[in-house]
RNA sequence: GCCCUUGUAGCUCAAUGGAUAGAGCACUAGUCUUCGGAACUAGUGAUGGGGGUUCGAUUCCCUUCAAGGGCACCA
């Protein structure tokens, strides 16, 4: 539609004798100014040193002259603006469309052929699964739905560090605790997601004590080598024990956060590969210094600075491990994008291992992607599992979904559909409270204020749904026969729905989930104002077909909407 | 010290260089409308400070203040 508008814009200019194609055609922020709206009048009025609002007059005559069917109206307002009113017939159709492309309702082909592999979660085995770990699924999981609706094959995955010195740690603490060292590890049991935090308070034991005992620090040092050697039995079914189940506690949470992966990637794989990457590019692209193997980011960009790939040690570091990484990916996949999502704290770093990539692959250069989302700190302060005053993904996940629970204590459902319901609600209140605002900055963690259950929030979106699913249902058995005639005025909804698919477009090109959050709420809120004033079920409703198939075109379009954030919509709530 | 982010209503967040800066929470006043009140209607209230570019700046540039992150052998 915005094309149509410029060409008859551009066509107007042309018997005017004006030359200029710089101008814009956009939805103007408020209804009364039009569903499209035209700074042309405006660009121009300089350079012909007129006045915009009379050549604003002029293009308008012009354009009325010839005035396309999806166009009722033509009006020039404000300082100069040229705006254009769709039609009846244009907001009926779309409707139709909805209708009819259904779940396809909204996709672009913008990536068709294209093959996308999105990086993000990445926790640590042996280590708590933190609200910063749900925050990055979270938006890796919108993330790769966007990028699927925009026609790309999309490939998951995940990346964990089952190696180092937080391995050592943990498995420090198990061997002295109390539970350990009375019957070893038969008889520690529970729920896999009771074990995996047990072992999450043994990894925070023993990095405490690795911090304030020098004596345990050298203990510990001792078993991060017998952990890369594979030297003590002991320690090798410790390792093989906690590795598996942590991993287990997580794959529970994946599904509960309705993600799938495609590929685990292990730090303790990645290791070998990337040095060989590294130590084949010495000095051509990595240098020795200090007896360490590094790369001067500053010689190439003067804001990217030098960083360590291999220790004085010769160990490698993380950086060359993320190299192992990358040239893994490219290998099995050779995705034609590579995104990966982490926290900001990581930005600077990445930027230096990806022009380190970028010098031995200038291809690989435009395919890579970081993005990146603030940090999720306490009000109370900066979250550490190393200190152990974290909010597990999990403890936040069920209280999240307690206070669903709580809220449908008076309801008669059974007790086990009760559990779905809230599983479904608790995670759209947590993800949406994590994708409503743009990729970047912090977000505060604030215990009570960070789920909301109404306004600007998952359930309030679901909640919507399932109130038009009902209507929906209960239609089922009236007839409407006869009942088709449409309304001379258009709702707000109408004038929402039809731009979904921009939406989506403009969420892809700035990959930012939130911008469909954002429509959701608008979308949801005139559904809502709909809703309240208007009678649709009543006997001598003429309009109720036009009614109904309204309802159906909304929730066609939340439907796609929430399942690009991630969230399902249940039966009832 | 250098580099990267971010400063919008009391709080949490929006705003593709465009029109009167939008929401939610909180607060105030209403709606018990039949189809689900996790709702709806209305009101109060904001661009850190100072310059500049532009017909037009929350948006771009400069400067200043403030917060967060990064800057060689952690991940």
């Amino acid at each position: 539609m915005k094309e149509k508008i410029q060409e008859q814009i551009i066509k107007a200019l042309k018997t005017l004798n004006i030359e200029e194609n710089n101008f814009s055609v956009e939805h103007p922020t408020d209804f009364k100014n039009g569903d499209y709206s035209t700074n042309v009048a405006m660009v121009c009025a300089k350079q012909l040193k007129t006045n915009p609002r009379d050549l604003a007059d002029k293009i308008k005559i012009e354009l009325e002259k010839d005035l396309i069917k999806e166009i009722s109206k033509v009006e020039v307002a404000g300082a100069g603006f040229i705006n254009f009113y769709l039609s009846r017939e244009f907001f009926t159709e779309s409707v139709s469309v909805i209708l009819n492309e259904k779940d396809n309702w909204g996709k672009n082909n913008l990536l068709s052929g294209k093959k996308v592999m999105v990086e993000y979660t990445d926790p640590n085995p042996f280590k708590p699964f933190h609200i910063g770990h749900l925050m990055a699924n979270a938006i890796g999981e919108s993330i790769s739905r966007i990028v699927e609706f925009s026609g790309a094959k999309t490939i998951r995955a995940n990346y964990q560090g089952d190696v180092g010195p937080h391995v050592a740690k943990a498995i420090y603490g198990i061997l002295n605790s109390k539970e350990y060292s009375e019957v070893g590890l038969s008889n520690i049991n529970g729920s896999v997601s009771e074990v995996a935090n047990w072992i999450g308070k043994c990894y925070s034991e023993g990095s405490n004590f690795y911090d304030t005992d020098e004596n345990i620090k050298k203990e510990i040092e001792i078993i991060n080598k017998a952990v890369y050697d594979k030297s003590d039995d002991k320690i090798n079914k410790i390792y093989e024990w906690g590795r598996s189940i942590t991993l287990e506690a997580f794959e529970e949470i994946y599904k509960l956060l309705g993600t799938k992966f495609e590929y685990y990637f292990f730090e303790s794989d990645m290791a070998k590969i990337g040095e060989k990457i590294v130590k084949e590019n010495v000095p051509n692209v990595f240098t020795e210094s200090d007896g360490a193997i590094v790369f001067h980011g500053e010689e190439y960009d003067k804001k990217l600075h030098t960083r360590v790939f291999i220790n004085s040690q010769g160990l490698p570091t993380y950086e060359t491990k993320e190299i192992g990484l990358t040239i893994t990916k490219f290998e099995k996949e050779n995705p034609d994008i590579s995104i990966i999502t982490t926290a900001i704290e990581q930005a600077e770093y990445m930027k230096v291992v990806q022009k380190s990539i970028s010098i031995m692959h200038p291809d690989l250069e435009s395919r890579m992607k970081h993005i990146t989302h603030g940090m999720m700190k306490l009000s109370t302060g900066k979250m550490s599992s190393r200190k152990g005053n974290i909010i597990t993904g999990e403890s936040l996940l069920h209280d999240s979904m307690d206070i669903v629970l709580e809220k449908m204590k008076d309801r008669e459902i059974s007790e086990e559909e009760k559990k779905r319901i809230s599983e479904i609600v608790g995670v759209s209140a947590l993800k949406y409270s994590i994708l409503r605002s743009s990729l970047g900055s912090d977000i505060i963690y604030d215990f009570e204020k960070s789920i909301s259950f109404d306004g600007d929030s998952g359930p309030y979106l679901q909640y919507t749904s399932v109130r038009a699913n009902s209507i929906l249902k209960k239609a089922e058995n009236i007839n409407t026969n006869g009942k088709n005639e449409i309304p001379e005025n258009i709702t707000e909804l109408e004038k929402i729905l039809y731009k979904f698919p921009e939406v989506v477009i403009y969420s892809y090109n700035e990959l930012q989930p939130h911008q469909i959050a954002t429509y959701l709420i608008e979308l949801a809120s005139a559904f809502n104002t709909f809703y309240g004033n208007t009678q649709i079920l009543v006997e001598e409703n003429k309009y109720m077909s036009y009614h109904l198939n309204l309802i159906k075109a909304f929730n066609q379009t939340m439907k796609n909407g929430l399942w690009l954030l991630g969230i399902e919509i249940p039966e009832r709530m």
